[in-house]
DNA sequence: ACAAACTGACCGTCTGGACGGTATAAAGCT
DNA sequence: AGCTTTATACCGTCCAGACGGTCAGTTTGT
C-alpha cells in the first residue's frame, strides 16, 4: 500500500491543468479531477495548496540541477564548462520545463512567498557560473538570455521560432568557449 | 467633475496593490480602497476587473513605445538606431515599468487571454527591429537579455546588481553599434 | 432640473480547507 | 488459522470567507 508515485501522479496533473486551463483554474478540486482522485486525497498528499505549489517548484529545480549536471559532466573541462552545459540543457525544452514554469506562475498567483525556493536555489547556481572561469558580464549576458527564452515561451510572448533560436545559442556557446581553446 | 486623470489615479492604485500585496490581492476593493474611493467607483470606470487589467497593459504599451521613440529620435542614424535606442530605454527603469510587469502578472493570474494585448504589439516591435540592419541573431540576442533582465527584476530572482548591469548594457550596446561607424 | 459621478448594501459563486467516516492491509494476539 | 487492533489511504460533505459584479439610490456640478 505504498504510493509515493501518487504524489509525482498529482504535481503532474497540477501542471496538466496549469497549462491547460491556466493558472486561474489551478484549484485543489480541478488537480483532483484530473488526477483521478477526489479533493480530500489531494489534501492528504499536500496539506495545503501552498505545499501542492512548492513541491511543484521543488522538483522542478532538483531535476534541473541533476540534467545540468549531467550535461556538465560531459563538457570538457576547460572554462566555461558550467555555461555551456547549461546552455545546451536550455536548448531542448522538457515537459519537466513546463512543469516549472507552471508552478512558478502558480507561486506568483497564490502567494509570492513560494518563490523564495527559486531565489535561494538561482542565487546558489549564479555562483557556480562565476566560478567557472569566463568573464563576469558575458556570464550574466548568458543567464539574462536563458531567462529572456524560458520566460517568452511561458508567456507565449513573441517566442522566437526554432531556427532563430539555436543560432542565438550557437553564437552564445561560443561566447563561453575561451579562444585558445576553441578547435573549430 | 472631470474624468481622466481619475482613470490614471485608479491605475496608478492598482499598480500599487500590486506591487505592495501582491497579485493574489489585485481585488477591486483593495484597489477602491487605495485610490480612496468605493469599489462602486471603480467598477464606473471599469465595467470588468479585466478591463482595468486590461487599461493597465494598454498603458504601459503606450508609453513604452513612446519613450522608445523618443530616444531613437536621439540616436544617430545608422543601423542598430532601434536596438541601442530600446536598450537605453531599458536602462533606466521606471515606475511605468513596474506598471507594466504588475500588468502582465495580474493579466496571467486573472485571464491569460488579456496577454493578446501584449503579444501582438511585442511582435509589431520585434518586426521593427528586424529592420533595422542588424544581424538578427544579435537582434534577437538583444531582445532576449531584455527581457530576461525585466523578468528578473519583475519576480526579483537573483536581480543583477547595478555595475554588473550597466557592463551587460554596454556590451549590447557595441554589438547594436556597426563597426564601420564606430567612434570609440 | 438633469446628468454625470459615486456610494454602499446586497447576491451568487467559488474555493481552501476542516472533518468524520470508510475501506484495505498489515501486525499482533490467541 | 481465526480474530482483533491499528495505521494508512482516501472519500464526500459542509462551511466560512472572499470576490466580482449588480443596482437602486444619493451627491455634485452646471
Amino acid at each position: 500500500m505504498r504510493k509515493p508515485e501518487k504524489l509525482e501522479e498529482l504535481l503532474s496533473a497540477a501542471h496538466q491543468v496549469v497549462s491547460r486551463d491556466g493558472i486561474a483554474r489551478l484549484t485543489l478540486e480541478l488537480v483532483a479531477r484530473e488526477a483521478g482522485v477526489s479533493k480530500g486525497a489531494v489534501l492528504y498528499y499536500f496539506s495545503t495548496k501552498n505545499a501542492l505549489i512548492g513541491a511543484m517548484l521543488q522538483t522542478y529545480l532538483d531535476w534541473h540541477f541533476i540534467e545540468w549536471q549531467e550535461k556538465l559532466a560531459q563538457e570538457p573541462e576547460t572554462p566555461g564548462r558550467a555555461l555551456r552545459s547549461l546552455l545546451t540543457v536550455s536548448t531542448c525544452p522538457d515537459e519537466m520545463d513546463q512543469r516549472g514554469g507552471a508552478g512558478m506562475l502558480a507561486a506568483v498567483a497564490n502567494d509570492p512567498e513560494l518563490l523564495q525556493i527559486i531565489r535561494t536555489r538561482v542565487t546558489e547556481w549564479d555562483a557556480l557560473l562565476h566560478k567557472d572561469g569566463i568573464d563576469p558580464t558575458i556570464t550574466l549576458l548568458i543567464r539574462l538570455a536563458i531567462d529572456g527564452l524560458k520566460f517568452c515561451d511561458l508567456l507565449g510572448i513573441a517566442p522566437p521560432p526554432q531556427e532563430a533560436r539555436s543560432q542565438v545559442i550557437a553564437f552564445l556557446q561560443n561566447l563561453a568557449t575561451p579562444e585558445t581553446t576553441k578547435t573549430e
